[in-house]
RNA sequence: CGGGAUGUGGCGCAGCUUGGUUAGCGCGCCUGCUUUGGGAGCAGGAGGUCCAGGGUUCGAAUCCCUGCAUCCCGACCA
């Protein structure tokens, strides 16, 4: 059972974590995928991290369907020649063939913005501010298991607005007091936010932005990404309202998801040897008790005291799973939390009641403790607490010290090929010298970096604007005036 | 969709070159006993249309043909 080194085979590291700690496997159909218990708590807890975010800045949930007539998509031109590859088609109802095909949504835009137009006559009715938790369907050529399945679960916002610079401030909320909050805050992985370059926008977009972090093996995963749609969908469907002065406008659109890809983010980014390493936020457990025993004497003694802690600790809203399963010896069942992530232990056997005492260890190694009973509830908070902030620490640590500033397009090149980090560069701002660096290093603009300070302009002004680079700095690629910094990495 | 490989108990594999009698091994699983503070030991046991279809042969997991599926490397993608 033990795992492969993420040193020396990194996706069959990546596959043996979620096989033996239980979190999804393959399903029948090519690119599926079973998502087991422990991988769904984890997306359970992302899930009520995110929800109560999307709220929390004013939004509802709603549902539309998975099926979409065809034809409704034709009518987006944009949209389908992006996702027309990877659409899967339902041909057959009540066994015949259907004049007008059923599409399984590769996200809603079309169906939701043919609807809102029957939703939206005025200024009054906007903004439209709705997110669905759905299914998607895409097919894909090569499924990784959570980075890329051919069903995925996420939740989509589509929101409509009356100016775009409402739109565009919706957008940057979304990324800041939503996704990089969840992301950073409680996974704990830290990243870069940044738009997209225009080839690697969303079909149809005008600005998309993402945040993207890095793993363990320094590539490159889009965690979450917002759109700015501008007026697109609302011109396709009709989305027209009488605005304040009398006169007519379409509607400013937004769409911004976070996936289950991001699971396969959280694996990568904090995974070790031992197996995954859970931020306390998204732990489905997040100490678990190991008892130890030699009898049924002890047996009991030792469950009752274990009952005690755990009644304690629940209280204070920690979550706490006692493994008290009589087939599997302690040693096992250590290495079983450790491979699962949770990220404190509590053994408690007859040494330890005669003592008072427990002994606690972290999934982030260091000597295992001796607390004292009356002292445990007090550790306990305390240790959660050190172990998020550790965490973190530890990863940006890892993403610093990966970040490079090349001197030279030689040095760039050299660097991005074997995927040693992200690398930080002037760019010109055109397609040609970004697939240039695609072909030759694999690598692509993951983001035009934004600062802190860029995003809370978007926020508060609803613009993109930004500094760009000084004034006669040289596009690393071609020595051309750059316009752009921008991020390059291999990704998945 | 191009290039390469592989399909054998739940999982991982051997056997195939050179066809042969009861298809093995490890892990896992079941039962019992002993164990239990870092992945337990012993004993017994269950579990197989050898991917599918066709062909060659007295005889096919093994050789031939066709199909299907999966995996890896590319291109596509959250």
């Amino acid at each position: 059972m033990a795992l492969p080194k993420q040193s020396e085979d990194f996706p069959a590291w990546y596959q043996a974590v979620i096989r033996d700690a239980g979190m999804a496997e393959n399903g029948l159909a090519r690119g599926s995928m079973v998502i087991k218990p422990w991988g769904y708590a984890i997306w359970e807890q992302i899930q009520r991290a995110v929800d109560d975010r999307i709220k929390a800045t004013g939004h509802e949930n709603l549902y539309f369907p998975t099926l979409i007539p065809e034809s409704l998509l034709e009518r987006e031109a944009e949209t389908v020649e992006g996702f027309a590859p990877e659409v899967i088609v339902a041909t057959h109802s009540g066994g015949k063939k259907m004049e007008d095909a059923l599409i399984l949504r590769p996200t809603s835009e079309t169906v939701i913005w043919d609807t809102y137009s029957r939703w939206v006559q005025s200024y009054r009715d906007l903004p439209l501010l709705y997110n669905q938790w759905a299914n998607v369907f895409r097919a894909e050529m090569r499924s990784r298991l959570f980075l890329r399945t051919s069903e995925f679960l996420w939740q989509e916002g589509h929101t409509a607005h009356e100016t775009s610079v409402d739109a565009i401030k919706e957008t940057a909320l979304i990324m800041r007091d939503v996704y990089i909050d969840v992301i950073k805050n409680v996974l704990k992985i830290p990243g870069f936010v940044g738009r997209k370059s225009e080839s690697e926008r969303f079909p149809g977009a005008q600005e998309t932005i993402t945040f993207e972090t890095m793993m363990r093996d320094k590539k490159a995963l889009q965690s979450c990404t917002s759109h700015y749609l501008g007026q697109l969908f609302a011109k396709t469907y009709g989305v027209q309202f009488q605005t304040r002065e009398g006169g007519l406008d379409f509607a400013y659109a937004t769409s911004w998801g976070i996936s289950t890809r991001i699971i396969g983010g959280l694996i990568m980014a904090h995974g070790d040897d031992h197996g995954l390493r859970l931020p306390t936020g998204v732990a489905p457990k997040q100490v678990v008790i190991v008892p130890i025993y030699k009898n049924d004497e002890q047996a009991s003694a030792v469950l009752e005291k274990a009952n005690a802690i755990s009644t304690d600790l629940t209280t204070k809203n920690i979550r706490v799973k006692i493994d008290d399963r009589d087939e599997y010896r302690p040693g096992y069942k250590y290495a079983e939390w450790e491979l699962k992530g949770v990220p404190l232990r509590i053994e408690i056997g007859p040494r330890d009641l005669e003592s008072k005492s427990v002994m606690i260890s972290s999934r982030l190694g260091g000597e295992k403790q001796s607390v004292n009973f009356d002292e445990l509830t007090g550790y306990v908070i305390k240790a959660l607490e050190d172990f998020d902030s550790q965490l973190l620490s530890e990863a940006q640590s890892f993403q610093q010290d990966n970040v490079f500033t090349p001197a030279s397009y030689d040095e760039m090149r050299e660097f991005l090929s074997e995927a040693n980090g992200f690398a930080l560069a002037p760019w010109n701002g055109k397609a040609d010298s970004e697939a240039q660096v695609k072909k030759e290093t694999k690598a692509t603009i993951r983001c035009l970096p934004m600062q802190d300070d860029d995003l809370n302009n978007a926020v508060q002004n609803g613009n993109f604007k930004r500094p760009g680079p000084a004034k006669g700095t040289k596009c690393i690629i071609t020595g051309e005036p750059a316009t752009e910094m921008a991020l390059f990495a291999q990704a998945y």
